[in-house]
This record gives structure tokens, C-alpha cells and sequence, in this order.
DNA sequence: TAACCTACCAAACACTTGTTAGGGAAGGAG
DNA sequence: CTCCTTCCCTAACAAGTGTTTGGTAGGTTA
């Protein structure tokens, strides 16, 4: 899971998290607003409050902004998912620890997801991005593989293509970074107990 | 319904839409897969085959292509709502019609679709492209208004927030353009009727 | 005081961007 | 043959792009 931070520092800069976290964070919400490739550099400049070529003693460029800024959610959330998938839980169980856990991350990263969601398809195919496939293949094998363990296991229906089911979940819990907002009416557990509940359960209601 | 569609022709050519719809699906095929802000004229020229200048025999500008690609798709989508709207329908097969219709929709404007998800957030705040959160509004008040039918004549629940339903089962829907390519396995019917299963009756497995 | 580091500014660079102006080849109409 | 329309090219423009270079104010260290 070291993989795919692959760019960030390369001297051994221990020393300067500060300023640079702050950067990072602006450049976070204005490429999340307005998008990356309409986002200069003056922009981020602007709403830093300093000059556009200041940004180039950070940071090596845009691109290395954006590298940080995608790489540095990964890693965090892929933590939290080895960490969900390595304890030993049941399909259903599986499943809802890794809804509840991204919901938190969209919650904790909002910035990061919303770019992720709009530029990690063209981005992919650029060389220096290929950790971004290679999660989303990872993201694939944990998703896809709990799906296919409940059906096994009986607590999934089995008359559901589930390469479908799968697209239609991982979509459904990622596209939210699009309308939540921290601090809203929902906690990100709230959201994730009433998801979890309509994609189990259904929002059909059954006279049985 | 003809709100949505405010620019396009501004005079009164009647005779010349046969390359202007080529070129048009030409630069939503590019819209689509690089992004708005990231391709330029000269890249639509090239898929072309003619050179950047050339475009501006046919059209005004850059932006308007994109105006043009949106509110033909809108006008054409809001066409077969307002007859699923207007047919007076129960809640559940008017929920059915809808997504139905929306995949089809994704089936016949891709493109269209794919630039309607990526651009829609951060042009709707463009004056000139208001229409499009005039269109939003009117979606959640057909879907949202859907539901909340649903719940008063008790054919969906009740124990369920039905804004986030509501856009729990929108984005589901129409992120499917991100991964849906025409001709695959499955049809637009196909892929309607599974996720009308899904969302209606649920993934869990029920013993009773 | 002197040397040094951090964080920034000022000004320019080479390049790309959307767009325009004028011209020309091809073909149908009179 | 001439006129006109359609569709495209050549060549350039002004503005904006990411980035670099050299300098500097202020604080910390020796």
C-alpha cells in the first residue's frame, strides 16, 4: 500500500509540513471547484494570498499538486480498507464497514474525492498516474470479491449480475462527494446506516 | 420544455444541419473523454480532420458547441419525461419509467451525458448556462415528487430520508456514463430492469 | 555583527489558448 | 463562361498559461 504514494518528497525534507499542508489544502478546494485544467496557478495563488511564482518554492509544479493531493487520500484511505478487510469479517459485515468507512473519508478528504471523481478517468492514462488504475483495481477486487462471497454465502441474492451491482454501489457511495457537506444534516454514519439499508433491504414496501 | 434549449440557431438557418451534426458528435466525443477545459480547438479540428480555424465557419465558438451538446441533449430528455410524467402512471411504474428512460437516454448521448456530469456543477453558475440548474430543479421536483407519492400511498417506506433517497438514486442512474459503452452486454432495458430490482427489493437475501 | 534560512515578490520567459481576417478550390445554377 | 455558395486553409492576433530567475525582508543561529 506504499504504492501508490509515488511522488512527494524526494529529498528527505523531514522538516517542512506546515505551510505546505495549508498550500495543499487551498489548492485542494479550488481544484474541487472549478476543476483541475480550469484551475491556474494564479488562482491558487490567489486564494493563498500570495504571488503565482511563490507556489514554485513549495512545490515542483501543478501537476505535483495534484499529485500530492490524489496520493495522499489514497494512502489513507487504503489503510482504512486494509484494515477492514483484514479483520475477519462476514460478507455483510465487509460490506458495511467499507460503505461506513468511505462515507467518513468523504467526510474527512472532501476535496481530494470530488478531483478524484472528476479527473481520475483521463488522468489514468498518463504514466505517472497508473497508481490511480491500480487502485481502482484494487478497489475492484475488494468490492467485486465481497459481493461474491455473500452470494456464496447465501446472504446476497444470486439473480443479480453482480459486476453490475458492484458498479452500481461503488458509484452510488463515491458520487456523494458531489452534494455532502461537513457539517450538514447527516453525519457520515447516518448516511451510511440509510444507504446501507436501501441497497440491502430495498425501498420497496413488502405487506409480507 | 423548450426553456432548455436558449441558444443554438440565432438566425433562422434552415438548410445547413448535416457537418454541423457531425462535427458537433465529434467534439462531445472529445468534451467526453479529455474535459471541457482540457481540449482545445485544435484537438476537435484534428478528430476532424480539418484545422482549428475551419470550426469557426460552423459555429460561434467553443462554448457554444458545448451549449449546442447540453441543451439537445436536455430537450430531447426532458421530451420523453414530461411523457412518463404526463401519462399518469403510479408511483412505482412512473419510478420504473423514469430510470428506464434515463438509461436509454445514457444509451442514445453518451457523450452528452458524460459532459452533462463532469461540467454541470461549475457551469451552472455562468449566467449564460442557467438552464442547466433551471433543468436540475425540475429533475428533483419530478424524482423527489415520485418518491414522496410513493411513500404517501405506502408502496415505498416511509423510515427512510427521502432527499437522500432521492439523490442516492439519481447519481446511481447517471454515473452509469461513466462506465456504460453502447452495444455492450447489456442492454439499457436490461440494465434498468437490475437496478430497479436492486434499489426496489434490496441486495440482502430474506429467509421468510 | 555576520552568516544563514525561510517564505515571499517582481518581472519576465516561451508557449498555448480561442478567435479572426482574407483568400481559394470545388461545384452547381444561370 | 460567369456568379455564387459551401467549406476549408493560411497566417496571424492578443490574452493567458505554467514556470524560471534573481532579489529581498525578517527572523534565527553563531
Amino acid at each position: 500500500m506504499p504504492k501508490s504514494s509515488n511522488s512527494a518528497h524526494k529529498k528527505t525534507t523531514v522538516s517542512p509540513p506546515e505551510r505546505r499542508e495549508e498550500l495543499l489544502a487551498i489548492a485542494a478546494q479550488v481544484f474541487a471547484a472549478q476543476g483541475y485544467n480550469a484551475t491556474t496557478v494564479r488562482k491558487i495563488a490567489d486564494a493563498a494570498g500570495i504571488l503565482a511564482g511563490s507556489l514554485y518554492y513549495h512545490f515542483d509544479s501543478k501537476e505535483s499538486m495534484l499529485d500530492e493531493i490524489l496520493s495522499g487520500f489514497l494512502d489513507e484511505l487504503w489503510a482504512r480498507y486494509d484494515a477492514v478487510l483484514g479483520a475477519g469479517l462476514g460478507p455483510r459485515e465487509t460490506l458495511e464497514a467499507l460503505v461506513t468507512e468511505s462515507f467518513r473519508e468523504i467526510d474527512r478528504h472532501l476535496d481530494a474525492v470530488a478531483i478524484y471523481q472528476k479527473e481520475s478517468r483521463h488522468l489514468g492514462t498518463r504514466p505517472h498516474f497508473a497508481y490511480l488504475v491500480e487502485s481502482q483495481q484494487k478497489f475492484e477486487k475488494a468490492w467485486l470479491g465481497t459481493l461474491e462471497r455473500g452470494v456464496a454465502a447465501k446472504v446476497f441474492r444470486a439473480d443479480l449480475d453482480v459486476r453490475l451491482t458492484y458498479r452500481f454501489v461503488r458509484d452510488t457511495v463515491w458520487v456523494a462527494a458531489s452534494w455532502y457537506r461537513p457539517g450538514g444534516r447527516h453525519s457520515p454514519e447516518e448516511i451510511a446506516r440509510q444507504y446501507l439499508s436501501m441497497v440491502l433491504e430495498g425501498i420497496a414496501l413488502h405487506d409480507s
